[in-house]
DNA sequence: CCAGACGTTGTT
DNA sequence: GTCTGG
DNA sequence: CCAGACGTTGTT
DNA sequence: GTCTGG
């Protein structure tokens, strides 16, 4: 899963990294700590229209959802039944893609639980997602690699992209696998790196 | 048949 | 809106 | 979809 | 076996 993410990053750099131009009217506030409890506005870019960065809500609503609907349980979707579920199906292709750069885990230890900054070296890059009118959710997949050490007791990691080819195949629903590969970064503790 | 769900898996 | 648990 | 009913209508 | 209440 994925309900704590970072993007600190400028209008600047995410327009240069993703080729597309923010509209001036949005307000972007970078912050290292996004919860999607509040469902805050974040930057993506849609398959309707991938020039364009967009402020979506955290929290796919539905389009046939009443007022009581449950924000909470659509921040993420899992990928292997994206088409089966009421919430999601009709949204399969309309794709997009979460600019961040990091997201959160805690790892279980026993009683503790540890903090980990996880990404690529701080760099920009995206999470797969879907979306619906002006909110969306993260999908996620099986946890690979690294993560299996950190997410230990759901094994679930976010499905990140990290190259064009990546955030262009998403959205226009071709074959791509999630990277993996992720930097990891231990908060609160003394030594900054695991593995 | 229809009321009720529809979703994921949290650190505080 | 469509699915499903009871 | 499936567990549970599926019957009649007495007074003792 | 078939119907139906939930």
């Amino acid at each position: 899963m994925c309900y704590h993410f970072k993007q600190t990053k400028t209008i600047k750099d995410l327009e240069k990294k993703f080729k597309a131009t923010i509209d001036s009217s949005e307000t972007l506030k970078p912050s290292a700590d996004i919860n999607g409890f509040k469902y805050p506005k974040t930057p993506i870019i849609t398959n309707l229209d991938s020039s364009k960065i967009q402020l979506f809500n955290w929290g796919l609503v539905p389009d046939w959802a009443n007022e009581d609907w449950k924000r909470n349980y659509t921040l993420n979707a899992r990928v292997e039944t994206l088409s089966e579920k009421p919430a999601f199906k009709n949204y399969t292709e309309n794709r997009c893609i979460i600019l961040v750069d990091g997201f959160y885990e805690w790892q279980h230890k026993g009683k503790e639980k540890i903090k980990f900054d996880i990404g690529f070296d701080n760099q920009l890059f995206a999470f797969a997602g879907l979306y619906s009118n002006n909110t969306y959710t993260i999908v996620t997949t099986e946890a690979k690699g690294i993560m299996r050490e950190i997410h230990n007791t759901k094994l679930r990691m976010p499905f990140s992209l990290k190259t064009d080819d990546d955030f262009k195949n998403w959205l226009n629903m071709e074959e791509v696998n999630p990277q993996y590969d992720f930097t990891t970064n231990q908060l609160g503790f003394s030594q900054p790196t695991l593995f």
